[in-house]
DNA sequence: ACTCGATTCAAACAGTCGTTTGATACAATT
DNA sequence: AATTGTATCAAACGACTGTTTGAATCGAGT
């Protein structure tokens, strides 16, 4: 077959359903779509991944685990320099790695990644708890981190705060670049001009 | 057939379509499940409705047509009453009406209407159109009215924070009774406490 | 009784779905 | 040169999809 197999055959299929299930959800994106335009044969995804919810999970984790990996190293960073980091600085931790993705590479998988991230919080189950699952480590993380912040105010309630501010993270990534949206290019300057603003207006909520 | 038909086929097709594409999404509720559930032939949804997607259309005019007319109403209210109503009772006006939908019947319909109303905004388009050209009226009002509480703030900075608003409104919702979560049970005292909560969070971030 | 429009029904349409199969090609090992 | 395990391929599996068809049934008006 000579030179055939130019990429990875493994990593062309997650790279295309990647950006499918992020565009179309899980039940709407078929895998003869995605084996389609990755220029692959129907069965490698079963020969590679073992079924359509096995290839979601490996999607999963390999965009969950440099996100995690990150953002729990800028927690960290935090803690060290600083006993009782400000709620901002916790929350911008949280927030710029995620959003980092939109810029991190010129390309646009890393923008697909982002969306990816929020369709996983709205699928049915059992396909939500897949994506959750994967980032349980860095919400405890920051969990604990906000309830050192805020000392007056109940678990409970952090976690519903908490799980507010990834809604709107997960809102704002998703709407990126439609009119009117918060976000509208992946401009280096704009990107962190944004996540002060959303920093802004959720560390206010997270102190009400 | 004797007493066959004792209940509408066309609003029992709604009834089961609204509880299928809330739990299922657009695509992940089948016509088949539908019928099936509901108790009528398969062809009914095509006399009645005429495709798939216009029976979409259908529930969500079902659903949002009462609940913009509620919130509009609240509104004029408020602006009848106050020439400068606050940001937390205009936030309170545009919250209740959907949070109410849980709690104004016993019946879990009401509870599946507002998930309903979720789903359809993480919908890929143009399902995700349909949903949100139906409650365009309360967003231009309810912009407006915020415009006016907040002079100093730019028009598309109240944009962005309003759509957070109801992101972060859909996200309880959505979230209704699972472990955890804002709202666990549909007692009108807790929804009432929990509205005023949600209202406290998101009227500092309207500030900030 | 008869007709007529509205509604329901079982059955089938042409596609698409995820998954499986068995043959085939390949490189490395024996 | 023969063997082995990995990987790719076309083709088919049964089940399911939205939609269409044409006959059967209904209640109301003549």
């Amino acid at each position: 077959m000579a030179t055939a197999t130019l990429i990875d055959t493994k990593e062309q299929i997650l790279n295309v359903a990647e950006r499918l299930f992020a565009e179309r959800g899980f039940v709407g994106a078929t895998l003869r779509n995605v084996v389609s335009e990755a220029g692959v044969n129907l069965a490698a995804v079963h020969y590679h991944f073992g079924s359509k919810e096995e290839l979601f999970r490996a999607v999963v984790v390999r965009i969950a685990e440099p996100v995690v990996e990150q953002e729990l190293q800028l927690l960290r960073q935090l803690q060290e320099k600083d006993e009782n980091p400000s709620i901002e600085a916790i929350l911008t931790a949280l927030l710029v790695p995620a959003l980092g993705l939109i810029v991190a590479d010129d390309s646009p998988q890393m923008m697909i990644r982002a969306q990816f991230m929020g369709r996983c919080h709205n699928e049915p189950e059992p396909i939500q708890s897949i994506g959750q699952q994967a980032f349980s480590a860095s919400n405890q993380a920051f969990l604990d981190a906000l309830q050192r912040a805020l000392p007056d105010q109940s678990r409970s309630q952090l976690r519903w705060k908490l799980d507010l501010v990834i809604a709107a993270l997960i809102r704002v990534v998703n709407e990126f670049g439609k009119p009117g949206a918060l976000l509208q290019s992946n401009q280096p300057e704009e990107i962190q001009q944004t996540t002060a603003q959303l920093v802004n207006f959720l560390a206010a909520g997270m102190r009400a």
